[in-house]
DNA sequence: TTGTACGCGTTATCAC
DNA sequence: GTGATAACGCGTACAA
């Protein structure tokens, strides 16, 4: 009892043939109950298990989905893989990561990697420094469907799950604006994401639909660390019109910002409200605990995992790239409750 | 230009056969470089890339590794797969991801999963309520590598890569009592994990080594959440003899203590003193920054896959299983750094 | 109801 | 140096 068991093993101790045994496997009609029950049996008895490898090299069809992501590690896409598991697994799917560590090459190597691995999708999301787009085109050429979520790419043909970044960017803000925050500062990342590009516009309507008016001076590009956080607080407050709030696209850089501020005496929310984005665990669990704009990752897993079963469920059909915008959700915490706003809301 | 692309193909263009175009693509020897070269140009003009699976099928070798943890998104799981990506992706393997969602039922469905999909080695952390051990039976008679990682169960021939819990549990207390701290409560886990039992043994021989007493009053046994830890801290309060430390063997559950703690007035780490098990992320972001017992997951990873590798090269040869423990690292911060001892120290 | 034959894409073992 | 052929394990038309 050992080894790999093959239905021409189970077919040769039952003296049929291994056609009537992968029959008997398979539930078709056309076979006799008493066959069917002897060869399920004795299966389980020499415990068989199917290769799929052999039916996937039969049927073209592998049952394993491509996940790239820059980091596995990171609570962001940790829960997207989640959220993508749970939701392929049930259909058969087995889902198979890989990193980038936000590289353009690995992302390249990765791609073909899976498209050796004769994946049946590819869900992703794109790495920082990913500019070149030829390696999708390789993907789209073998019919395979591509799904962009979180960071995406303008690709003719290819589907995206995102939030609505803008629209995270506008309530943050208008939270902030409702807190009688009046100078605003916003820590934006790289703009060669369009997720940081959309969420400081959704920060700058806010402000003019407010009647606020937009000033560079408040605006600061920074890496995602509260080393950034903290660094961009020293640099605000050189200024002479210091601001009263800031909203980060990134929750470390907001911790970063919150730590700067009380070293230097503030009191928050009082003197500063601050908010982040992408509601990381800590954030809640801080003795100051940090309004986020949380991003639904395990929904937004979900999400991309049903995009790509609709595409390989539509095959002849009209297959048309969908774009789903996710709704962010301001989770309002004490780094902006101001007291006074607070009593006056009771 | 589209489709898959096979040998054949490349074959036909060029009026050879597919014998020679597979010898050309893998630098066999017995070939002319006019040919080869030719090959690999109109190989690489029309796209071909090639089918592993076919490779798979023909070799009985998949270059899949099953992965199988609780949940993929808690940090500690995370970090592991992140070392066990980086480790096999260089050596061509690929990765399966399977949750249990801690129950022994879906354990037992991804181990048949990933063995019909023929992964050449399955690692995995066993789920909290998995009892049965027939389905570890499975995988080894099948020859397939078998490597635990954290948690452990006992079968004979299957290695493992744990950290020394005792030994974590041990470095914890010793460093409460050298905070001066005489009556430390421990709150630990489920035990039919190994490796809470372990922390517990650690702790009860570190408090004798040192000339206290194990008391099972101060022994209680919780989940691994904040909730759990806010009430431990109302069930020790109602003690006689109140503790002055806590060991807990979760973060979570640290923090909750913390909190509760704070909230019934008390100071720390004057009058209590906290250490936490895992060094979660957010254990050093906090104000009062939480001490806690590092276990290398990203280490742990990478070794868990280096014992696969060591499996699969030496086929044939003798193959003991290995037991690799891993030394965890206390990291001391606030939560038990008690002022006193920290002048004493200058 | 069951057996026969073939093909999925690849490499290895023969021949030539 | 290259061509022909078998084999990996499976499902399925086709034949019986």
């Amino acid at each position: 009892m050992s080894e790999k068991i093959t239905i021409y093993d189970i077919a040769k101790k039952l003296n049929i043939t291994a056609a009537t045994v992968s029959r008997a496997l398979n539930n078709n009609p056309r076979i006799s109950d008493a066959t069917r029950k002897l060869v399920m049996e004795t299966a389980a008895s020499m415990g068989y298990t199917q290769n799929k490898l052999a039916l996937a090299l039969k049927s073209g069809k592998s049952n394993l989905v491509g996940v790239i992501v820059p980091y596995i590690d990171t609570s962001f896409f940790a829960s997207i893989i989640r959220g993508i598991e749970e939701a392929l697994y049930p259909e058969g799917y087995n889902v198979i990561i890989c990193q980038t560590h936000e590289t353009q090459e690995r992302e390249v190597e990765t791609v073909n990697t899976l498209l050796n691995a004769q994946v049946d999708g590819i869900l992703m999301s794109v790495s920082k420094s990913s500019k070149d787009t030829t390696h999708f085109d390789h993907i789209l050429n073998k019919k395979i469907p591509l799904v962009f979520f979180d960071r995406r790419k303008n690709v003719k043909g290819v589907s995206s799950v995102t939030i609505d970044d803008f629209e995270g960017g506008y309530e943050a803000t208008k939270h902030l604006i409702e807190q009688g925050c009046k100078k605003i500062a916003h820590l934006s990342g790289d703009w060669s994401l369009e997720i940081y590009k959309k969420r400081f516009e959704g920060y700058k309507h806010a402000l003019l639909d407010h009647g606020l008016e937009f000033d560079d001076k408040y605006l600061l590009h920074v890496k995602s660390d509260t080393a950034a956080g903290r660094a961009a607080v020293d640099t605000l407050m050189k200024l002479d019109e210091k601001p009263d709030a800031i909203f980060s696209s990134s929750d470390f850089v907001a911790l970063g910002t919150i730590q700067r501020l009380q070293e230097l005496g503030f009191s928050l929310p009082d003197d500063f409200c601050v908010v982040g984005f992408s509601n990381e665990p800590f954030t809640q669990l801080m003795e100051l605990s940090i309004s986020s704009v949380d991003q639904a990752p395990h929904e937004m897993g979900k999400m991309a995992a049903k995009v790509f079963l609709d595409h390989v469920s539509s095959v002849g059909k009209v297959k048309i790239e969908q774009k789903v915008e996710l709704t962010p959700h301001l989770i309002i915490r004490k780094s902006s409750s101001k007291s006074a706003v607070s009593e006056l809301a009771k």
